[in-house]
DNA sequence: AATTCATTTCGTTAACTAACGAAATATATA
DNA sequence: TATATATTTCGTTAGTTAACGAAATGAATT
């Protein structure tokens, strides 16, 4: 697999083009959060999200830690593309809080997995 | 239409979510090209190559300009949206110089409309 | 060991995107 | 005015993507 292709400097920005994807990068601005956390605030399936966060994890802008039945994704502090860096060091320029942005940081503050999940 | 919409914030990546058009913004960088000049280095269909166009065009990157039967298209040197500006000045940092992207520069130094059209 | 819960993977469907050629449009030239 | 050239628009097709629910996986609790 050649890591130098053109396609491949696409996939930073096709992970950007999908816009629950730019939600949940402004979620996890506010806190690392697990899956159904993030599928309440979005309200989608759950495989719908799991697969949103593997892109975003596959292309290196978060990162997962488990802790024991959860999976907390967290926003990715030392990227190795130094283009993801510079977006997530600057994301409330690329994505700007607009309405929709601020009501899911209210929800994400107040969200509480243990009584979200298992539903 | 709503221009506040999360949608219309995911157009920009959108826009750079094809190989092509990244390939088009780093030929414009070299200097202002007709569609058949781009064509000619693409070598795609001269109506694909004018969608990708309207694409980069409709986003702000950027800019056609009419010369006669010729549509000459430029880096929009003025865009309203500053991550458009912010992309375009650093356009070497978002998209690396990778050895398709120097063939197609090369190309286009040596391409001459009044050759490349109407064959 | 069986169950429960969180998550991922898989298979399917609907929507979107990029490609092409053909037809339409616009401009210059004969 | 007719023709040639450059470009755009349209219609179609193939490939990709996002959505869902069902099934599979993995980890904690009973």
């Amino acid at each position: 697999m050649n890591f130098c292709m053109i396609e491949e400097k696409t996939k930073l920005f096709k992970s950007l083009s999908d816009s629950n994807r730019l939600r949940i990068l402004k979620m996890l601005q506010v806190k690392p959060l697990c899956v159904c956390e993030i599928t309440d605030v979005l309200q989608l399936a759950t495989s719908t999200v799991s697969r949103h966060l593997s892109i975003l994890r596959e292309t290196g802008f978060i990162i997962e830690e488990k802790d024991g039945k959860w999976v907390n994704y967290m926003i990715n502090s030392h990227p190795v593309d130094p283009r993801i860096s510079s977006i997530i060091s600057t994301l409330d320029f690329w994505i700007a809080d607009q309405k929709i942005i601020n009501e899911d940081k209210s929800k994400v503050i107040k969200v509480d997995r243990h009584f979200v999940c298992s539903k």
